[in-house]
DNA sequence: TTGACGCGCTTACGTCGTAAGAGCAACCTC
DNA sequence: GAGGTTGCTCTTACGACGTAAGCGCGTCAA
């Protein structure tokens, strides 16, 4: 009865602010312990207060996943490097990322991704695969597939991350439960060399997909060069004729835009 | 107040009619529209009743995963083809199964599946490929690959689909939205041939990764005979050698389990 | 100083998962 | 058939959720 609606001192809230603590909070809650009250306490203010930098509670989730994709920066422009080994430190630096927010990821597999901001990251990638000989819709194949692999692994990876819902057991303890009896196989496999690295299988099979995207390309190249258009080769060589001299305008704008769009203001 | 309590007939569920129903509903309503009182209601019953089925929300949301799982059948085995074929074939239909109910993906992608049934499958898919020649690791880690790729493939695919949450715009409506002049290699590439096959761009990466797989394998059991143990092979060699007669007992064993494992219940 | 606007608040509604426990229906045993 | 047991379905209730509506104070431009 004394407590008459004291002064209410403006917080300063930004939906930077907002988004941010939200990402903290499922960082360590999980996704499950996100709620606009819970997220409003952690910022000292009423849950209706956040309606004010979010329409609601899915466009706050939308904005999650935007800040977690945002924090993949297309690296630098490795000089003297293969197109496959560009894309395979994408591919490494993708998953690094999204391993540090393990509990972000049920989202990114679900809420549609086309920001702006994703997309200018697709595009700069396709950039420098076109300029290092591959048509367009190649390089697009080869980044939504290697993209794919990176979600899908680092999904069922997280699962295994100790302090998070829905994974009980660490893979060491998925081997003491393996019944060596009835999966043999299972459990040889996975009790080989000793702890059971991610890192190491993910990379693995990235290289082979790389190898095999390599052996394609080089094969289409060929195709086309003998004159031989069948099968993915006719697109090749329809699209490879006829865009060429827009290949070339593009390769010639890359390196004006070198600088202002490779490093994302640095 | 004429209404008193009349009978109430013992309705027959079974956790498989709740189950069944709740996947009618995600398949049709989508995974929010899910929830224990409507599924009730859909069944003829109160929410509450369905707790004698089922011990809680989220295991109901783990029989969905299983009961999806379990329509992925290992296919007959192929006579006569590699094992390349085989994981192709695998992954094909797979992805044709997750593609039936794209409202469980979600799901799929954030439960734990190690159930028994879901290991068997494993197995059974392990035993194939190390009767093929390949180590149990080999097999384990390009069992995996293949199946990350499929559920992360999907899962972006599905978000297209129309009657979709999350998939406001068809591929199409994304061409209309993209502007061509911000992202030129974009609308390029999804331009080409017109609609935009998505089966086309799953089983040329697909491909791809298979090729890879192959070569890697067959690397490496090229290092091994030479007496060359660095790296994987290294570890080829090691599992090989040393596992050589349990593979045997292995084999021997799989034309007697053929009939009883391969066809479940024909 | 005065007005208007921005921002945080309170209140309230409908929905959710599910704990607790009452009572009937179907079956088992004589 | 009768009587007891088991298990299925129900009602009621609680706390948490997202968010619609609208109030009033702080802040700042004029």
């Amino acid at each position: 009865m004394v407590n008459r609606r004291r002064s209410r001192p403006r917080v300063g809230l930004t939906r930077e602010r907002v988004l941010d603590a939200a990402l903290a909070l499922v960082d360590s809650d999980g996704l499950a312990g996100l709620s606009m009250r819970k997220l409003g306490a952690a910022l000292g203010v009423e849950a209706m207060s956040l309606y004010h930098y979010v329409p609601n509670k899915d466009a706050l989730l939308d904005g999650l996943v935007e800040l977690v994709l945002g924090m993949v920066t297309p690296e630098p422009p490795p000089q003297h490097s293969s197109w496959p080994d560009w894309v395979r430190q994408f591919a490494v630096d993708y998953r690094q990322v999204l391993l540090r927010h393990p509990a972000v990821l049920p989202l990114m597999a679900t809420r549609p991704m086309p920001t702006t901001s994703a997309l200018t990251t697709v595009e700069l990638g396709l950039r420098r695969l076109v300029r290092a000989g591959l048509t367009a819709r190649q390089a697009l194949d080869i980044l939504n597939s290697v993209t794919t692999f990176v979600l899908g692994h680092v999904l069922i990876e997280a699962r295994k991350v100790p302090g998070h819902e829905a994974a009980a057991f660490t893979p060491n303890a998925m081997l003491v439960d393996l019944d060596e009896e009835v999966f043999p196989l299972i459990s040889r496999a996975m009790k080989k060399e000793g702890a059971f690295d991610e890192q190491a299988r993910f990379e693995y099979a990235l290289n082979a997909m790389l190898e095999g995207f390599a052996l394609a390309v080089a094969r289409a190249a060929d195709q086309a060069a003998a004159g031989h258009p069948v099968g993915r080769a006719a697109e090749r060589v329809d699209g490879q004729v006829a865009d060429q001299d827009q290949v070339a305008g593009q390769v010639a704008g890359l390196d004006a835009d070198r600088s202002s769009t490779d490093r994302p203001t640095g």
